[in-house]
DNA sequence: TGACTTATACCGTCCAGACGGTACAGTAAC
DNA sequence: GTTACTGTACCGTCTGGACGGTATAAGTCA
């Protein structure tokens, strides 16, 4: 799961990262509601003073998963948009995988948008920003760069619904590929 | 608010209905985490025992927001579609707003996507999928209608982390709407 | 080298408050 | 009598968080 350090002195990675994997497995698997400090630490484990060691509070723990996604962010971008699969395929491909580090990070993050936390809509709204621009500097045209992430957009929604990928979503995924490549840079 | 009744005998709409509206707003307003029974029987101008007398739970309360989503979402889909606006400009315009009767609904409901309760996920696939079959009404090409379905599922995603309606909005809402006439039936 | 101090990373217990839910007596309209 | 409540009192459970204690490694100074 993590990229492991030389191996400190600990179980796997630092506790710190066990907590938030855990957290993050918590509400993928269970929902936000299920993701009660005991729970996250028993997944971790841990115990819950532990836990507390790490993150002051819940709201602590909360600023961290939107840290790690926030930084996570940065790179995917990076990475997706530079890859050799193309921009467009590599981002909406992304919104529709499951288990991979990147996309799971992304869920987790969405499972708490139903809570009116200013924070995480703010991290949220910041990462699709992030894609609006990494998009732009391929497709010429904003406007399809905008439809395109509307599209991935959905796709995450979807995602959120327990959706699975369909043919339909091939088809789209491969319609959108096309409108970006007459529009690209 | 609620298409009032000749009046009954209570205050405004049935019990029911005003504790329904009050879940809504608590959920829109204030998140998921607020709202408790206490403060949607607050909010109902209710006693606690008169919402637990409409609803017998919790999870009551929860099937019987479903339950009027389901019901508005069917209503939703045949006149948005049979408008005189478009099919696709009312889709799409539909997802952008707040304060309008089932938009609020959408939102609320989607407030509780992240608790990974099947019934919510099935409520919201469902209606995803009547808009999916509306649109090919109007859409020849239903790749066509698929793109056009997830840009609304993009913009409902904005609306609910808070975004605006922007300029680019209204720019991929044309796109979109020239897409679907060069395609329409 | 050993004694003392500091910092970090935890563990385990306890507690106050919130929450969902029950029970029930009473009221008012139809 | 039935339906639709109000209002209060209460209960068991869960939850976030405080707190005190422990183990270990690293540094400091004699």
């Amino acid at each position: 799961m993590e990229a492991h350090q030389p191996d400190t002195k600990h179980k796997r990675g630092s506790g710190r990262d066990r907590v938030l994997d855990a957290y993050i497995d918590v509400l993928l698997t269970d929902g936000v509601a299920a993701a009660t400090l005991d729970e996250v630490a028993r997944r971790a484990d841990i115990s819950k003073g532990g836990l507390l060691h790490h993150f002051k509070s819940k709201d602590d723990l909360v600023e961290g998963l939107l840290a790690r996604f926030t930084a996570a962010n940065i790179i995917e971008v990076e990475t997706t948009l530079a890859s050799t699969d193309g921009a467009v395929l590599g981002y909406l491909n992304g919104s529709l995988v499951s288990g991979e580090q990147f996309a799971d990070l992304y869920m987790a993050v969405l499972r708490l948008a139903g809570s009116n936390d200013p924070r995480v809509e703010g991290a949220l709204r910041a990462s699709h920003e992030a894609w609006f621009n990494g998009l732009k500097q391929h497709i010429e045209d904003p406007t399809i760069a905008r439809v395109i992430q509307l599209i991935g957009d959905g796709m995450y929604l979807h995602t959120l619904l327990g959706g699975k990928r369909t043919p339909r979503d091939d088809t789209a995924i491969a319609f959108a590929h096309r409108l970006a490549q007459e529009n690209s840079n």
